[in-house]
DNA sequence: CGTATCCAGAGACGAACATCGATTCAATCG
DNA sequence: CGATTGAATCGATGTTCGTCTCTGGATACG
């Protein structure tokens, strides 16, 4: 790492030009930016990255009766962060009966991880 | 993976106990999920996440001038942008005259690949 | 049937966010 | 010094977020 690259300003001269082009490659392709950037939105809870945590040890799928008492908040705000979750791709979930089961699907997260890999 | 764990509720019961205990372990550490949920949420947002993209690109620093023109912001909000990574402890800015130089911090991106991996 | 339980949705509300234009600040040039 | 330039900050505005309480719709048990 400290390769030293430097990006200078192309011109070294502040009293005319404009001081730099677009040199810098067109990078990630913004539509995968896009999309990695919402899974990342979606972790940006701390109660929304435990909750993707306990869903990825268990690797089976958890109900939600035993995720509410892991966490000071109520069940209808951990609902809400399940949503958040399951409309980032990053969840699903499945009912039984009574019971909702959530499990993880890894596929969005992979993206971001690859990336920042 | 899918190895079936499948976490039921501890007691089949609906009309009685509470149907579940905190069985599931206390997880990662509470302080570690404040922490990677904070880089998360820095990388919650397309343009930021293409910002780090592109420092870590160019291993060394990058002018300001030359991220300007990347994207359709304007000069204040994409320096709001670098204060907000910069507080996330993902880059750090270093001042030679007039111009800014952008870097990135490897070790905060490293805990959440980490945990992503 | 009635009742208890589990989960999700609606609405409210204060806090935080993204964005802009205008301004300020610091450093350099002439 | 005064003028200029690159970057950060300020103030304003509209949006999104996290949380709550309250409510409703299923499902199960007796």
């Amino acid at each position: 790492m400290s390769v030293d690259l430097q990006l200078e300003p192309k011109t070294k001269r502040p009293a005319g030009e404009p001081c730099c082009e677009p040199v810098v490659h067109p990078e990630v392709a913004r539509d995968q930016a896009v999309r990695m950037a919402e899974v990342a939105k979606a972790l940006g809870d701390p109660v929304r990255l435990q909750l993707v945590d306990v869903l990825r040890k268990h690797a089976g799928k958890v109900c939600v009766c035993e995720l509410v008492p892991l966490f000071d908040i109520s069940q209808s705000t951990l609902s809400h962060h399940l949503k958040k979750l399951r409309a980032a791709g990053i969840v699903d979930s499945e009912r039984q009966g009574l019971w909702a089961y959530y499990y993880v699907l890894p596929d969005a997260i992979d993206e971001l991880a690859a990336w920042l890999g």
